[in-house]
RNA sequence: GAGGGCGUAGCUCAGUAGGUUAGAGCGACAGUUUGUGGCACUGUAGGCCGUGGGUUCGAGACCCAUCGUUCUCC
């Protein structure tokens, strides 16, 4: 068993997209790529056949604070790690509860040893260091697992952000120290990502960058990013990220997000992305499709008999009409919500195997541009 | 036939001793959601207060009539 490995096996002549191979002990990831958000374990309203089957995800997310609170380190490690308690044999990347540390503010101290957190469920409070975020990823058993950071919110003042970067810095260095002594658990290779941070402040971005690249990673992300920045800015900073990060090693773009954004992002050099808009966008009746987005629950759909997307490929979404849909969700019925979801995750796993497609072709950026235009239509 | 209750937003109802542009919940309509605690959050529209008279500076409220509805008794 090994870490994994990237390859670079198409540069668009276009941009600065890149279409890649993500080679790791659960199997093949082709880049660039979606991954759906299982925080819990489960990718919400959605069967880990239908996964296979009909979105065709390549890898999921899992959450460090989420799972360690439920069902807890000791169940996930008599089932021998998060693939088998779950039935899921295709690779899974841990977020580390970073991002917590900004969704949960309020729950939350950060001291220089690592948060504090009081359970959203019971109220009772953890320590999350850099060393047990790694200890407990080694137990969920995720095949990338994700370095310790802070994610401050936007906007915050330079010395601030400067504080945070360095606090996920030393972070860093104990996260790569704990990761290196440790061993792999169940048989396969696991692989720490490093964060970049430094908000919207150019020279901290580049120090972050450098900073991160010198710990030689197999892989590297952009954190702190589309927590409520302008869109130009979201893009602005990917671009200066990935300039300054390794071209030999996939770049993942964490939380980002709307589909335009996720094409904007691989015309800048993005190889990953995760984003929970297309399951909690889709349960409150936000459909993304081939031809634009559809609010489900609008009076206009009632009586539109069309498939869901006549543009997708996919079983269901040319099964069911936006009508039913619509009916489903005024109803309160639990198949609207499976609908939606699938819907939205089969969109966004086409959509980067499009756009993987146009990179390989050639011309990456004229075919973004167009279908930019398209997928970012209010029907 | 006699007596009583009730008629206020699409629905279920609040409306204090008669006092500014009559409220709520649900529903409808629309918007928001970016490394997921929360099928969540925000907003908008919609009422000659059953109808017609009257008392009063002023009536959804008080009086009379009338229509509808409902209950009890004969």
């Amino acid at each position: 068993m090994a870490a994994l490995t990237f390859e670079l096996q198409t540069q668009s002549k276009t941009g600065s997209a890149r279409a890649g191979k993500i080679t790791t002990d659960h199997g093949v990831i082709e880049t660039p790529i979606f991954m759906p958000v299982g925080t819990i374990g489960s990718i919400k309203a959605v069967t880990q056949q239908q996964l296979k089957k009909d979105i065709n995800a390549q890898i999921i997310l899992g959450n460090t604070y989420h799972l360690y609170l439920r069902p807890g380190l000791e169940v996930l490690e008599a089932a021998g790690g998060l693939h088998q308690f779950m039935g899921w044999d295709r690779p899974i990347l841990t977020d580390s509860g970073g991002y917590q540390v900004f969704s949960l503010a309020n729950n939350r101290k950060i001291k220089p040893e690592g948060v504090i957190f009081q359970s959203h469920i019971d109220g009772s409070k953890h320590l999350f260091s850099p060393e047990k975020v790694m200890d407990i990823q080694r137990t969920i058993g995720g095949d990338i697992i994700m370095a310790f950071d802070e994610c401050p919110p936007f906007p915050s003042e330079y010395d601030y952000v400067k504080k945070s970067m360095d606090l996920t810095h030393v972070w860093l260095d104990k996260c790569v120290h704990q990761f290196d002594n440790t061993p792999d658990k169940y048989g396969y290779t696991q692989n720490l990502f490093p964060i970049v941070q430094g908000g919207i402040y150019e020279d901290l971005r580049k120090a972050s960058c450098e900073y991160i690249s010198s710990k030689n990673a197999v892989g590297n992300a952009i954190g702190g990013l589309s927590v409520g920045e302008p869109e130009q800015q979201l893009y602005d900073f990917t671009a200066l990220c990935c300039e300054n990060l390794p071209v030999q090693k996939p770049r993942y773009l964490m939380g980002v997000g709307t589909p335009w954004n996720i094409l904007e992002a691989i015309d800048l050099g993005v190889d990953m992305f995760d984003c929970v808009m297309p399951t909690r966008n889709g349960r409150n009746g936000m459909i993304f499709t081939s031809q634009g987005v559809i609010n489900i629950k609008n009076l206009k759909w009632a009586k539109d008999f069309s498939p869901l997307d006549p543009g997708l490929p996919n079983e269901m979404s040319q099964y069911y009409t936006k009508a039913y849909c619509r009916h489903l969700f005024m109803a309160d019925e639990i198949l609207g919500l499976q609908l939606a979801s699938i819907q939205n995750l089969s969109f966004y796993l086409w959509l980067v195997g499009e756009a993987r497609k146009q990179i390989q072709l050639g011309d990456y950026s004229s075919w973004k541009k167009n279908m930019v235009a398209q997928i970012s239509q209010r029907l």
